[in-house]
DNA sequence: TATTACATGTCGACC
DNA sequence: GGTCGACGTGTAATA
């Protein structure tokens, strides 16, 4: 990895314009070729970057007063000029390959405690199946109701306006299988939106806020005794 | 910023749990104190880190053939732990605060130009409201047609599926209001995905690709001369 | 502060 | 290569 600080001026031309004056920013280049401009604070992304693949050509200044220029282009036609007046750090290190990043996530998880107790969402509420394929993708949960309607469940960690959407593309799929029937759709969410909340109510669908932690709680609940 | 080259390994306990093994990675603390952890590969994002404000603790580390321990933690009760095995590289150089990021070609300038001249989306066509609000988001553009439509525009930079099913909420809502009968749809946006085509066709919605430089050249057709 | 929609989103998975 | 869904999404603007 190259790190290069440098007072520089940054133009970048593809999806859209960009133009960054002259000041002193840090230059990053990594193995894989992508180039980030970062300024001294605003997490974490990068003023300007090129990922890669692309091709970085580094050349003297063509004006006066101006030591370099680099070029990064890429095969998408984007391009990102960086005009560097001064260098202040200059230092290339070989990090080498390391292990990659092992997350465990609460998504997945969520479903999964959702799956193993569907009478969080609704008194008497069976599982039918969990990754119930359709052919515009896998239903979340899709299990049976007291009274007797197939219920479909979409969880997300966040309820926004685009996952009552694809609630609502689940249950168009599945209303073409008259042995469904009835359907009823809801929509799980640790925190779900107003604006979900309304477009739920619109198209007649239920909504449920559950809490994470509650959840694994009530399915561990020898270890919230002490 | 302090950039700091060492071989660590990193923890992160929060949102989720994340552990990245012992390698050699690059160690960003911008001036606003905002953590990245970066490998030599992967724009540009980082694999860990922790925005502002947090408190980052330094210390010996606690554990033989440790030589450092960094502790960042946030008030939302997020935590990173990095332990330090080498240090291959220690800089801090202030950068100062840099003049912000001039972008161009971003949806909201591609909305100002089409409600200056919404007729290069259809003869005739005049700006009822930009922003138009409904309780479930604001419309882009709302227009009246020539033959008496009122024209529901949704602006996007790239027009996915996912603005279709936008642009179709928008519609359902609106609907609602006979004073807005008869009611159409348009998607507009610089480059249309062939999905959204298809599904705008089978919903009969009006799809526009517009070209953005075109667009700003025509406003101002002086500046194109020479 | 909370709510919302945009982002040069990025990234992985699948087709 | 395109589409789709998730992300510790981040980020800015707005109410």
């Amino acid at each position: 990895m190259r790190l290069v600080i440098a007072r520089c001026a940054v133009d970048y031309q593809g999806r859209l314009s960009a133009h960054l004056p002259l000041a002193v920013r840090l230059l990053m280049v990594k193995a894989d070729g992508c180039v980030c401009v970062h300024a001294d604070s605003g997490a974490y992304k990068p003023l300007n970057w090129m990922t890669a693949p692309n091709v970085l050509v580094e050349e003297p200044g063509p004006a006066e007063g101006l030591l370099s220029r680099w070029t990064v282009t890429n095969p998408k036609g984007e391009r990102l000029t960086i005009d560097i007046e001064e260098v202040l750090l200059d230092v290339d290190e070989p990090l080498g390959i390391g292990p990659g990043l092992v997350k465990d996530g609460v998504e997945a998880h969520l479903q999964e405690l959702l799956a193993g107790d569907p009478t969080v969402l609704e008194a008497g509420l069976v599982l039918i199946r969990r990754e119930h394929a359709t052919d515009i993708g896998p239903v979340d949960l899709l299990c049976r109701a007291a009274d007797g309607h197939t219920v479909v469940v979409e969880v997300k960690r966040r309820g926004d306006i685009d996952g009552v959407d694809q609630l609502g593309r689940y249950l168009g799929r599945l209303q073409l299988d008259s042995r469904l029937h009835p359907l009823r759709g809801v929509l799980v969410a640790q925190q779900i939106a107003p604006q979900a909340k309304v477009l739920c109510q619109a198209r007649g669908y239920a909504w449920v806020e559950v809490d994470y932690d509650l959840l694994r709680g009530a399915r561990l609940p020898d270890l919230t005794l002490f």
